[in-house]
DNA sequence: TCATTTATGGACGATTCGTCCACTAGTGAC
DNA sequence: GTCACTAGTGGACGAATCGTCCATAAATGA
């Protein structure tokens, strides 16, 4: 564990690559829990590591993509899927583990400041697709695809509409809060999924 | 960039308050859709409107809440919901709408922005919150609950829930985006949600 | 050992930001 | 209609930040 703070560096003179890059990491990785995606800039990263700017400036194209390194370099995200036989009971494990990684103290607010960056920022955006958002969808489709070829999901629903439907509302709530993201939401997610809304009096197909 | 659009302005004293108010609104609602949120500053918006900057500061608390502003001022977003007594159907015709607006050419661009801007912009969040998310909110629970009045949705469905597994899933896919978003998308989630997804083997009943 | 590679501290111009000023035209009371 | 007050205008200013560029010196590898 590294010391909270900055960490002054005196000498000139080169450093080895591998301390430089784990001392950079490490100080992006405080700096974003501490004070947010705004926090990170190359200069405050810099000083806290005891790094020339320039050197930052030639390893990242963008503070952006240097704080989605140093996220998952942080936090590890796991993103094992369990795989008991019952979609059912995989489906709601997973998601409790998203909602209370997303619900923890800064984890859900770095995530939403990085898609927010990514807003406005290509590269970031297409470095957040192609790290987080393309693996972890496939493995929710890969879950839904082994429950449907076990039947107990319908084979003609598209799973990656469920995606949509499960983590995205997730992320709804998350990024544009209004009602609050809990387990009892995340329940009712699948719950409305697997049984369907439809009353009584709805006209049927 | 050519100068198209800036308004030249000379004269120095005092000009209508509503006049200025306009002004400043049309140009940064321009900008808003030519150059993005990032495109939005105090100094560019001034210059465009012919308003001294200092005004801004005065009216508004920071260039997202203009840029806010001057949106809402831009599309006059209609909110209403149609109710024809048949829920599949009003709420296939208003994710269709809404589909549209964010797929057509700068429109989701635009709400993109906003929302990411406000993942670090509490002013602008609460904002957001108060003048699109809430209002918006509203009128899908109140769709349906009517549904539920009529019985075409089971009684015991949260409505809140349904309005992140339907929008929240769009905004998803425009938020962090892998998955095309197309009307036949907002097809599937209602069909998802008003048939349920349940296989036959599926071990609940 | 020694030539090469590469990070370091420091400094630089360029840009943007937020604030402040004197000036003057619009506004409203009388 | 007059006149004092209000409020927007142009311009300028310091502060802060950005991206780049040095000369220097430590690490690297043959």
């Amino acid at each position: 564990m590294s010391e909270q703070g900055v960490a002054v560096r005196q000498g000139r003179g080169r450093r080895p690559a591998a301390e430089v890059r784990q001392a950079v990491l490490t100080a992006a990785g405080e700096l974003l829990f501490e004070t947010g995606l705004t926090g990170i800039t190359f200069e405050k990263v810099a000083q806290r590591a005891g790094a020339s700017k320039m050197t930052l400036y030639k390893w990242w194209p963008s503070p952006g993509a240097l704080a989605l390194e140093a996220y998952f370099a942080a936090v590890k995200a796991s993103l094992a899927f369990p795989d008991t036989g019952d979609v059912e009971r995989d489906l709601t494990s997973q998601l409790h583990a998203f909602v209370h990684l997303i619900t923890e103290q800064s984890g859900g607010r770095v995530i939403a400041e990085l898609v927010g960056a990514a807003q406005t920022d290509p590269d970031l955006a297409s470095a957040f697709a192609e790290s987080y958002t393309r693996p972890r969808r496939q493995l929710a489709v890969d879950t839904f695809v082994r429950a449907q070829e076990r039947g107990q999901i319908r084979a003609d629903v598209d799973p990656e509409v469920l995606v949509d439907q499960l983590w995205g509302a997730c992320y709804h709530r998350l990024l544009l809060p209004d009602q609050p993201l809990t387990l009892a939401f995340a329940d009712a997610l699948i719950r409305n999924l697997m049984l369907g809304i439809r009353g009584p009096a709805s006209p049927h197909s």
